[in-house]
DNA sequence: CGCTATATTGATACAGTTCAAGTTCCGTGG
DNA sequence: CCACGGAACTTGAACTGTATCAATATAGCG
């Protein structure tokens, strides 16, 4: 991971990804003050790790830019994605600093993320009842999207997962503003996806096969265009 | 479900499940003030829902007694327990009011619970940073929780998924003082646990049969008696 | 003491896995 | 710009874990 120098970071005033991350509850008047409080900002390369299931580490992170993988692995190896982190994702945090992180975070793209240490971080709870309140919120909502995972992995067959996993994917980019009717970016593999929802990557090629033969939504080589919207929603949570 | 009558209601004072509780974090000195805070305790019978997905309810418990579960339906009608809430769990709480809540809540045994409202809470949260600290505490804990959950599930097998259900609760219940090598009440069903594990109650009996055979642990008829933790540990994150 | 819930057992079917052999894609260096 | 090599995807055949259905057995409740 590249450290950015301070004179080459850039400010929490024009960022994109802030509206969706922890800052989004700070005035744009405060903002100048509670960004003395970032200790850092990165480069993370594609495939490198920010940190790593068990590390003691001490940072909380701001996904600025790109796209990383929050997983955890059983002893036989066997990979659980439990979250795609996109822009605005707040990753890392623990309540308790002296617990090791219960789960790893790997950059599918590269990425930029800017980095709290815990000090900075509970300096900035002191000082900002907003920002304790949006913790909590970003919590909550973390929580709920972890329960709904939980859920269709659990219970649904594997067309639908593709489509539950899809379906939340695609509502988090339109919010960013990506236009999901043409071909967007798509930068996850087979096997990412397989992780995601609990299926073997051979088995989500022949789903996937029927997906796009039924002009439901085609996901291939870094790219994804859904052709029926109304179709792969219907099929998430149901079993059409 | 009973409201208990204010003359009625037992003090937080001498409440067995409050080093497990949100109030955890409160001193004796303080207990009286804070507990006024408190809306109200209930009884709620076995069966009995505390609310449903969908619900508006404005309202977080802590569970004082019993078991209970919370859990999401798919469409088709498929169940998945999201958490098996014990003594001390919080639960029912949001950070946006307006939300609606995400899963449900049932009484597996008869309960007793103690209710905050919004209102309760915002003005014990404005009063209490220990209680901010503690509630973002217990949220990070859940969210670890349902990773793992969501992990086993998604990677591992029957038998494992078994496991590894039944050792994360047995820790929350020693921790609790119940004697874990004796004969313990057991109150959930065959069901309840196949809907916790993601797979069918049939295929549960048949793993059942194959643990209680190599004498590892019989779980059945409102009892769980653990014949060989060990080999029961390891089979939790291990293909053994 | 019967009645309904819940659990067991067996036979069969299928979704999803595994392994292994192709194929396509894509970045790299000549 | 093309040729190469490795990674990612596809396809096929055989296998296995889990689901389904249906019929019994057992447990707990009124």
């Amino acid at each position: 991971m590249k450290k950015i120098p301070p004179r080459k970071q850039s400010s929490c005033l024009n960022c994109e990804a802030r509206e969706f991350a922890w800052f989004e509850s700070v005035s744009k008047g405060q903002l100048v003050e509670r960004e003395k409080n970032r200790t850092g900002q990165y480069l993370l390369a594609a495939n490198e790790h920010l940190f790593i299931e068990g590390d003691e580490h001490h940072t909380a992170y701001t996904l600025k830019k790109g796209w990383a993988i929050c997983y955890k692995q059983l002893k036989d190896g066997q990979r659980q994605i439990v979250h795609i982190a996109l822009a605005g994702d707040f990753i890392g945090y623990k309540s308790e600093p002296d617990e090791p992180i219960d789960y790893s975070v790997m950059a599918v793209t590269d990425c930029e993320l800017c980095s709290f240490s815990e000090e900075s971080m509970s300096e900035l709870l002191k000082v900002d009842i907003n920002l304790i309140h949006r913790l909590i919120a970003i919590q909550t909502k973390q929580n709920k999207t972890c329960r709904k995972s939980l859920s269709y992995v659990g219970q649904s067959q594997a067309k639908n997962k593709v489509a539950f996993f899809l379906v939340d994917l695609i509502e988090r980019l339109k919010r960013r503003g990506v236009d999901v009717n043409s071909t967007v970016d798509f930068p996850l593999s087979r096997v990412d996806i397989a992780d995601a929802i609990g299926i073997t990557p051979v088995h989500l090629g022949r789903v996937s096969v029927e997906l796009s033969q039924n002009e439901i939504v085609e996901c291939r080589h870094n790219s994804l265009s859904v052709k029926n919207y109304a179709v792969l929603k219907n099929m998430a949570d149901s079993d059409l």
